[in-house]
DNA sequence: GTAGGTGATGTTATCGGTCACATTCGTTCT
DNA sequence: AGAACGAATGTGACCGATAACATCACCTAC
């Protein structure tokens, strides 16, 4: 066997771990042999292709992922660019995201947006161009951060709402909070509630957000007047803030929370004008955060399938990427009103 | 200037974003000098090296990460090793872990450890031999993916509890849970009550978890009764569980939880049983995750610097990559016991 | 005056792969 | 039997960078 000047070194030491080429010659084949039986795709005799699966076994080889990439691989890796992942929202989703990719053999990166993250920004935090992204766009920075990536990099994102300006993009997903909502506020009038308050989260759009429109929905179908959205943060201090003069007025009776920390904040600014849940005041949040169903009282909510979108996102991502190979994406659940204690009958 | 071999095609199509060789050639200098320009390393005139940066800037010019650590520049990625990051302290430290590494331009990897995670499948996750990693090792799946990584691979874990066999591993970061344990203890004890009773979190280890073990010093060195720790899990269900038949015993009075889930679930038990917090009973968690200040009745609970925790962890990870440049490792808070409403005086 | 040192820069090998194309060889078609 | 064909495999360029070494001009020192 001639050595050539891309053969490693023979005589030199070896700290590294095997690669292509050690292979490639215990196996007695070519490097490039070695690459099909790796990938699969082109035809190698059978007799060839289980000799060098054995030395890759013999070896503990494992393809370098950085290498294939920058040799023009096919992806195998995702950034997740998201913002504050202490919303539970934003945590399920990158979890069922990460879940999918890693099951589908991808590595994925996660990358944390800040309030402030310019445009510029947005390309920094990519490994190298054309990098696969998933964005969580649930809020004002993932949405400008979705709009400010390159045209040219494959991107899947989950997000509030589908944008109403522009066409549809079909690399999309997202949860019919719209829906929910108006189900959500059907479920309290059907308690026998004269109206519904609604303490809103940020919207991620300067439109209205997906929730406050169902809201408004329901209420508008059934002929009950629309109070002014309160407007709410993420956290449950912004609830208890939103609301806190608010209950003084026995008339609301009723209150649908944007998410759930926002219903905790209701609650607790409930508690302390002295209104009993569910007795006085129904509370309904949104998203069906793990406390909720532990709460006291527990918390009516809406649960969101937040890991399902997650695992649909990338699975959109994939089909995208390999639309030859990649799987169906999986469907996820809809959401569904989850009863607990804190929502029942108005009060006479 | 000559065509060599690996010049990029002149005439074809350049799709492709500017490499190193673009710089160069619209520079006038070799693409060596760019290189040596974007690392700072060498020394370059002053005059070619704002020629260059002019360059860079107009071509909009980005190395690209890949092709950096594959040609052996230093590490700029790593990976976080954790599992469930439903849990608020592994959510929680992996925002400190990404926040430190992504200001250090560091590019940052997820993978999520399942339960089932055996040694092989730890290597599977990293991109390349001797990718930089981090471990929230916090339980049993963390501590066993930590073991299993390849002796060469540079890495710095958040754990539970410094291991008592073998020697110190200098590249570990811990809180002092067992002091915070302890402490939260002897204010249950402060407050008149006769013992504490502990549900626990489950072990990282084969010993006794820090949490317990710090319980037990303070009974111990109070002189009270150690009752037998409560075995729960991480969710408000396994607290719920693990109380629900001592709650019977109006000579329980003060519970300390592992965390603040266990917390809810005890709560949850203690209305069930028509116990009073905190009048009848105290409860005092672990953690002091988001919702904790405004749950019915808020809880008293220990505040941990997860995320002050992560970007030490990071910081040393730095530190171990490069001694020479990284900076100091920041200094995270100490335990702090945060008392609210959920504990109180004992029963008379 | 010439050897030696130093700063600035170019050249070549290399990292670990993939891709496009060339080559080899047993078969089948005419 | 000779050509054409396709399966199996090899060869060399290339991805975008870094590292080691070579070069070159200029200055200082003996």
């Amino acid at each position: 066997m001639e050595v050539t000047g891309h053969m490693p070194a023979q005589d030199a030491p070896r700290a590294r771990s095997a690669s292509i080429w050690d292979v490639a010659r215990v196996a007695g084949v070519s490097q490039q042999t070695v690459s099909r039986v790796i990938n699969g795709k082109a035809r190698v005799s059978e007799a060839t292709r289980a000799r060098v699966l054995q030395v890759i076994a013999e070896l503990g080889y494992r393809p370098n992922r950085l290498a294939q990439a920058l040799a023009g691989g096919p992806v195998r890796s995702v950034t997740v660019l998201t913002s504050d992942t202490a919303l539970y929202g934003a945590a399920a989703t990158l979890r069922g995201m990460e879940e999918a990719a890693r099951t589908a053999g991808f590595s994925v990166g996660i990358s944390v947006l800040e309030r402030t993250s310019g445009q510029a920004d947005i390309a920094l935090r990519l490994n190298r161009p054309g990098e696969a992204v998933m964005v969580i766009a649930f809020d004002d920075a993932g949405v400008r951060a979705l709009r400010a990536l390159p045209a040219d990099v494959p991107v899947a994102a989950a997000v509030e709402r589908r944008p109403d300006d522009g066409p549809d993009d079909p690399w999309q997903v997202w949860l019919d909070d719209r829906a929910a909502a108006a189900h959500a506020t059907r479920y309290l009038l059907g308690l026998g509630h004269r109206t519904v308050h609604y303490v809103a989260i940020p919207s991620s759009t300067s439109a209205l957000p997906q929730r406050t429109q169902g809201w408004q929905d329901a209420l508008r179908a059934a002929g009950r007047p629309v109070p002014e959205p309160l407007p709410g943060g993420w956290s449950p201090r912004s609830g208890y803030l939103a609301v806190r003069s608010l209950l003084a007025d026995r008339s609301v009776t009723a209150v649908l929370c944007g998410n759930d920390d926002l219903a905790l904040g209701v609650m607790r600014a409930a508690r302390e004008a002295g209104r009993d849940i569910p007795g006085d005041l129904s509370v309904v949040g949104f998203d069906d955060s793990p406390p909720s169903a532990y709460l006291n009282p527990s918390l009516t909510t809406v649960r969101l399938d937040f890991e399902g979108l997650g695992r649909a996102c990338f699975g959109l991502l994939h089909r995208r990427l390999d639309p030859q190979n990649a799987p169906a994406v999986p469907a996820w659940s809809e959401p569904e009103l989850i009863v607990r204690e804190s929502s029942g009958p108005a009060p006479a």
